[in-house]
DNA sequence: CTGATAGATTGAGAGCTATCGATGCAAAGT
DNA sequence: ACTTTGCATCGATAGCTCTCAATCTATCAG
């Protein structure tokens, strides 16, 4: 599936969350959800720390993330998985690795979405 | 318990996340919790609604919560807290009602951990 | 082709969370 | 004093999430 190279991840993450603003205007139901969508994806401190490392590193393999976060394989996989479904990071496939970086529009959005 | 006046929860909320930053620099555990208090109680759609009313409205009793987040009582009570323990909002008791308003500060925090 | 490696997926267990009915309690109103 | 009202708390339940061992797949090295 996907065309092979890169990003399979992350197909309804591109969405809106274009004009959600939490604080100038009741947010309407479909918008509270995507934007919780994000901000749960947010709301665990080892993800923190992933997107933190990742952001910092520019790109970084998921091999190099179980080290500095202490969690095994799969639990690393989970949780890249939920950023890049939330559109925080973007995974692209090269050779055995999968590369991940931080997508800076996505967070620009959420920063966006808590504005006065 | 408290003064009397207002302001009974949040006392933990007051704290520093002052300076802990997602993207700068690999975020230390501590900073990672703290801020992932704050983002798991905007992980919520009803509590984002909620804190959209409360912004909009500039302050809500819990009374006139139950209508537009079609929830009940103890629901909203639950979700108050929650967002009041993250210091996203403070509320302050006036004869029999609770008056919410949104801690901007704190607001401007969690922003701020996003910048770039 | 064979063996090794990166990582996704599956399955299970422990713990957390959203929700509501019932209850308790304090402040107003009568 | 009695009743009403706003809201916090308790208890229960259904659903979700974090975690890892085991397994499967795909890629690379030889």
């Amino acid at each position: 599936m996907a065309t092979g190279q890169a990003r399979r991840v992350s197909d309804r993450a591109e969405a809106d969350l274009c004009c959600a603003s939490v604080l100038e205007a009741p947010l309407a139901e479909a918008e509270a959800a995507e934007l919780a969508h994000v901000f749960s994806a947010l709301g665990d401190p080892v993800r923190l720390r992933l997107l933190s490392l990742v952001a910092s590193e520019g790109e970084v393999c998921s091999c190099d993330l179980e080290g500095p976060l202490r969690r095994s394989q799969p639990t690393i996989s989970h949780h890249t998985r939920i950023l890049a479904e939330a559109g925080l990071i973007l995974g692209e496939k090269r050779g055995k690795w999968t590369w991940w970086r931080v997508a800076p529009a996505r967070v620009e959005a959420v920063r966006r979405a808590l504005s006065p």
